[in-house]
DNA sequence: GGTCGCTCCGCCATG
DNA sequence: CGGAGCGACC
């Protein structure tokens, strides 16, 4: 966890680069090198010039990058701190840096391996002043942001109903992607909020931020390229601190990070990018797949290497999600293969509801549980955090021990942020958001009200909150109640700060919830979750331990520390398939495979294809994490929102191919009959062919669209909501028409040629014309 | 100023 | 269904 930091400040560059004086074949007999096949041997040993690795799933893409570091650094091609390495996670960051560790036998030391924010942060220090910051600049968060965003739209008049500063939170975010400063949105993009206010409140958000000493997520990579464009000497001295360069995941970087990598890479263009384009899973944040499909031109003379051999998975696993992501267009396309023979067939599996869901895959974990199988080597893999707690609560009953991976991060929970500006307002009186924050937490009877008083008498002086707050008490510019509220309360800070001088961190984080009232506030509170909460305080003052500045933990609690629920005991691990990147399990769970789930709606709401698109890849991404088996599930009906939703399977499981899959239903014949649609579906020769399929008809799943469109109309119309209350069902009877296009479970898409009352007869894209009744199809 | 209870809205993912 | 936010009431 506590890791070197590294200073550019203090960095001296050895003496002379050691230069190999055999040259790079020296390393031919090192023993990391043997075991590496052919293609990752020369991924390993192409130290210089760009070099793109195509790495597909499984192929051993860390072994690669922990290895090649291993190289540059054994062959005395570079010293450690002449390496920067990127990547996505800190997870991955972390992997990288132990294992290079490991392999060379020694810490590291000043390598500046870290995702590409923490990174950004520690190279912005130094120069903070450059962008109009001071070097012990504060890192918002996106609740933070949210926050700030709603004090300017309030002054500026705009409803944050109607305009809801969580959008513009977005939308900055992905201006900051794109690497647009204010100046540089275009009018039409302002128009994306409030009527084109946009840009406006961007440009004052930003000066906030600037008097605030602060950045967001976003500025950390913004700042970071504005310091390399308008700073050719800081430029300079980075490119040639930085010999080599690697980046994890390149698929998933952003126009931002793009841009800085290639001002870095300048110079010395030793830079190493892995990727597969298969697995870009965050274009909806800005990440550019085109940056790994023009690599080539980007740094000219570059050599590609393809690493097809997968390592992980059984054939016909791999054998499915290849089929599946055939579908995708605009591939760079690879072949991955195996040598591992055998094994299960995936299994696609139909369950009535989620509860049903959540059972089968608990009975099966346990049945793998008495067949020896850890339950480390189990993972639940979810579309949306939402779905986890069905999973949680049937583990839970069964008391079967699980761990949620990438949950609510450690540090933004309440508690966690209360303590935290505690801290903040002690080492930064002038910083109002924390202030703000825990001005009246726990209540002392200083509400709205005062608040609002005191916002104004710092407005009209233009001064900090704690400035007017000592104002206030020194002018008595408040009734004497209030003002010995302040009083009070400042008197603790004073307290505190003086203690700061001869305390340890965690001590006095110790002191500070104590007298602050904050551990007594959650002992009386009743709720079953209040005692979580005291043990979060307990682990944060546990974590505080180690570090010896404040600014120091900050940082470290904002950018990389990780939720460490559950760690170290063997327990069932569940997370989102974007969290589950880069890991493996014997055994993978895929549950929710259901049109508007998985697929999800929105993503093709807003993006069309590519949305669709980027969703398979996030199928193929969840199929590939299974070493041994993956289990694909999807339910009749499930509740959403407090409703009950009928859905069609997702497209995906039609794109299985069929020789890797083993298709059932956990659905007794009792159920099946008692839905009285035995005879129905038989007439179709669909029942013979599946048994997965009982439940009598669906109605296209638009209810959602309908849902968010009879909102917006509303709110363009400024009608009262009313035609909300009835979301449109779609009949079940023969609504089609000729020429319509539909879409069926098992033969996918086509055109209705004729109709013959409720039997439609359809020209499938992919198969010859057949009658089917219309139940059992839908508008795509 | 605090608290209770009602209404509205959301569930796509991250550093 | 559950959390956030708001208004009515204590």
């Amino acid at each position: 966890m506590n890791q070197d930091p590294f200073s550019m400040d203090n960095y001296t560059p050895p003496r002379e680069a050691p230069k190999p004086t055999v040259g790079v074949s020296a390393g031919a007999d090192a023993p990391y090198l043997t075991g590496l096949n052919p293609e990752q041997k020369q991924a390993v040993e192409s130290l210089d010039g760009p070099l793109l690795v195509l790495a597909g799933a499984g192929t051993g893409k860390t072994r690669v990058l922990t290895t090649r570091l291993t190289h540059l650094l054994t062959t005395g091609k570079a010293a450690p701190g002449e390496v920067l390495a990127l990547t996505f996670t800190n997870k991955a960051a972390q992997e990288m840096q132990e294992r290079v560790s490991r392999m060379i036998g020694r810490p590291t030391g000043h390598m500046a391996v870290g995702t590409f924010h923490s990174i950004a942060a520690r190279l912005l220090r130094p120069h903070a002043t450059l962008v109009g910051l001071s070097a012990d600049f504060t890192i918002l968060d996106s609740d933070d942001q949210i926050r700030l965003l709603k004090h300017i739209l309030k002054e500026q008049n705009i409803d944050n109903k109607e305009h809801p500063a969580k959008n513009m939170a977005g939308l900055i975010d992905m201006w900051k992607n794109k690497a647009l400063t204010p100046d540089k949105v275009s009018k039409d993009d302002a128009f994306h909020f409030a009527d084109g206010k946009g840009k406006k409140i961007y440009d004052i958000y930003q000066r906030r931020l600037l008097t605030l000493n602060a950045c967001d997520f976003g500025d950390l990579l913004l700042h970071m390229l504005t310091l390399l464009q308008k700073n050719p000497d800081v430029l300079a001295q980075y490119q040639n601190r930085f010999r080599y360069i690697m980046v994890d995941e390149y698929q998933d970087t952003n126009t931002v990070q793009y841009l800085w990598l290639r001002l870095l890479a300048q110079k010395h263009k030793n830079i190493c990018c892995v990727g597969d384009d298969d697995q870009s899973i965050y274009g909806w944040r800005g990440a550019e797949v085109g940056n790994i499909l023009k690599f080539e031109q980007d740094f000219p003379g570059a050599k590609t290497v393809r690493l097809e051999q997968n390592y992980r998975s059984t054939a016909h696993i791999l054998g499915a999600a290849s089929g599946l992501i055939s579908t995708n267009t605009g591939r760079l396309g690879k072949t991955l293969w195996t040598d591992i023979d055998g094994g299960d067939k995936v299994s696609v599996m139909g369950v009535w509801d989620g509860r049903e869901e959540a059972r089968i895959v608990g009975e099966e974990i346990e049945a793998q549980q008495r067949k020896k199988v850890p339950l480390s080597e189990m993972a639940v893999l979810v579309r949306a955090g939402s779905q986890m707690r069905a999973f949680e609560d049937n583990f839970l009953s069964l008391g079967l021990p699980y761990r949620v991976i990438g949950g609510p991060r450690f540090y933004e929970r309440q508690e966690i942020r209360d303590a935290l500006a505690y801290l903040k307002i002690i080492a930064q009186p002038k910083f109002d958001p924390a202030f703000e924050r825990i001005i009246n937490v726990p209540k002392r009877g200083f509400g709205a009200t005062s608040l609002q008083k005191l916002h104004i008498i710092a407005r009209d002086k233009n001064i900090p909150l704690y400035t007017a707050a000592e104002e206030v008490i020194e002018h008595s510019l408040m009734p004497s109640k209030p003002c010995a509220t302040l009083n009070s309360l400042l008197a603790m800070f004073e307290k505190w700060r003086e203690q700061a001088q001869t305390l340890k961190l965690d001590q006095l984080m110790d002191e500070i919830l104590e007298t602050s009232g904050l551990i007594e506030m959650w002992k009386a509170d009743k709720d079953i979750k209040a005692e979580g909460r005291i043990e979060n305080l307990q682990e944060l003052v546990r974590a505080m331990g180690e570090y010896e500045t404040l600014d120091e933990f900050l940082e470290h609690i904002s950018l990389v520390m990780e939720n460490s629920q559950g760690a170290g005991a063997d327990s069932v691990s569940i997370m989102t398939l974007h969290g589950s990147k880069g890991l493996e399990f014997d055994l993978v769970f895929l549950p929710g495979w259901e049109e508007t789930m998985f697929p999800s709606h929105k993503s093709i709401d807003e993006k069309g294809l590519s949305g669709l698109e980027e969703e398979r890849r996030l199928a193929y991404v969840g199929l590939t994490r299974a070493k041994k088996k993956a289990h694909v599930l999807y339910a009749g009906s499930r509740l959403v929102f407090g409703q009950w939703l009928t859905l069609l399977p997702s497209r995906f499981i039609n794109e299985l191919p069929d020789e890797h899959c083993e298709r059932t239903s956990a659905l007794t014949t009792q159920t099946y009959e008692q839905q009285g649609i035995g005879e129905a579906g038989a007439d179709t020769g669909y029942a013979e062919k599946t048994t997965s399929k009982p439940w009598a008809s669906y109605y296209n799943p638009s209810w959602k669209k309908s849902h968010t469109e009879t909102r917006q109309t509303r709110i363009a119309k400024g009608k009262p909501r009313q035609a909300r209350k009835k979301p449109s069902k779609q009949t079940a009877t023969s609504s089609y028409a000729i020429g319509e296009r539909v879409f069926h479970e098992k033969f996918g898409y086509g055109i209705v040629e004729d109709i013959e009352g409720d039997v439609l007869e359809i020209k499938f894209d992919n198969s010859d014309n057949k009658k089917i009744v219309d139940d059992y199809v839908s508008r795509p």
